[in-house]
DNA sequence: AGGCATACTTGCCACATAGGCATTTTTGCC
DNA sequence: GGCAAAAATGCCTATGTGGCAAGTATGCCT
């Protein structure tokens, strides 16, 4: 395999080369199918472009669409430590929203391919198949963060996960459908708010 | 093609016969997948239980996974015509509750069904991922029916619609993780309720 | 440094799936 | 019965999935 930038850190050569190839998959990935569009790309063709062999490929990602999700798996688990590291004195609806607030609008590179992973989402039945798939089993793992930090059973913290994740996706949704109107933080503090009003107007 | 039972309908012959097929396929799919697991069975032995070719198989539906939940897209289509058939002076959410409340609890064989397809997605990420994938397709349309009956935005109906069907996904998750104790509407009362009350505990 | 165990990569393979196209069959209607 | 539209089928090619075994890199120990 090619060189690559590997970042020094806590792991060793082999974890570090496995989550650069990961990496660079994806990239070939994104890049490929921003390119020509999604059907248009083979993983063949996505396998050649990032220096793998095509076997390879099926023991990092059991597809296109988990190879395309990957950085959005990345980004989910971010979230999710954030929400952990947040001061212990807070509700978990507080710690979701005030993490989200301010990641949401970090940096141009990554909120870019996030909006093009979502648009591409919203033409693409599969991949958002897919994506909805993957955000079921984040969701457990929220609730277990909520449920630790709020005290509550399981129904009351898989309610609180969903409707936050819920409304991070209808907000990115918005936010592509108009055209990415300012801040995408904006957008998800807007529909946040709207899904803490009463449902019932009575 | 073997004579099967048609139901004398709004539909002329080839309609009534379209939707015999699909639910005759749909049919095959569920008993082969309970007798033998979704991985041990191929759209070749599906078709072949149902009378038709391969071929004529993905003019109907696009994957084992679509052909299984027919009887979920069928479901939702009929939840969400109770939906709007609801009297008008009732609120989008009441009109909701009503619904899901009174037909979750229906005939035996549809609720067994439902809970089989449920304990399917659980352990099948792939099934569990196009269910998903349907299901935000019937967002759209049950948000439409929602900002009609409330006279709201697309932002707050599609907020409304989705708190709504997560609801009941949760409801049912657990149903069957519980081993399905009691009725069905129960779960989902309950998961409702708990969706309605304010999501920060201060 | 050398050597061994383990984990990763790859090639080969058989089988399942997706869907275009042309042909045959069925249906709706006169 | 006869005709046009719609559906079913067969054929074919490209593509995806994943088991298995052989080769290769890495981690670790001495």
């Amino acid at each position: 395999m090619e060189v690559v930038i590997l970042m020094a850190g806590t792991q060793g050569l082999r974890e570090r080369k496995k989550a650069a190839t990961r990496q660079a998959v994806h990239d070939a990935a994104m890049r490929l199918t921003i390119e020509r569009g999604i059907d248009n790309v083979t993983i063949d063709e996505i396998t050649e472009a990032a220096g793998i062999s095509r076997r390879s490929f099926s023991n990092y990602f059991t597809g296109k669409e988990d190879a395309l999700l990957y950085a959005d798996g990345q980004q989910m688990r971010a979230l999710l430590a954030a929400i952990h590291d947040r001061p212990a004195g807070e509700s978990a609806w507080t710690a979701m929203r005030a993490v989200v607030a301010t990641m949401a609008d970090r940096d141009e590179h990554t909120v870019s391919e996030w909006a093009i992973r979502t648009r591409l989402a919203l033409t693409h039945p599969g991949l958002l198949a897919v994506q909805l798939g993957n955000h079921a089993a984040l969701e457990r793992d929220l609730a277990a963060v909520v449920a630790e930090r709020d005290g509550v059973g399981p129904v009351r913290a898989h309610v609180l996960a969903t409707a936050f994740l819920a409304s991070v996706r209808i907000a990115m949704r918005l936010w592509v459908q108009d055209g990415q109107p300012g801040r995408p933080g904006e957008v998800i503090e807007r529909v946040l708010d709207e899904m803490e009003r009463p449902f019932d107007g009575h």
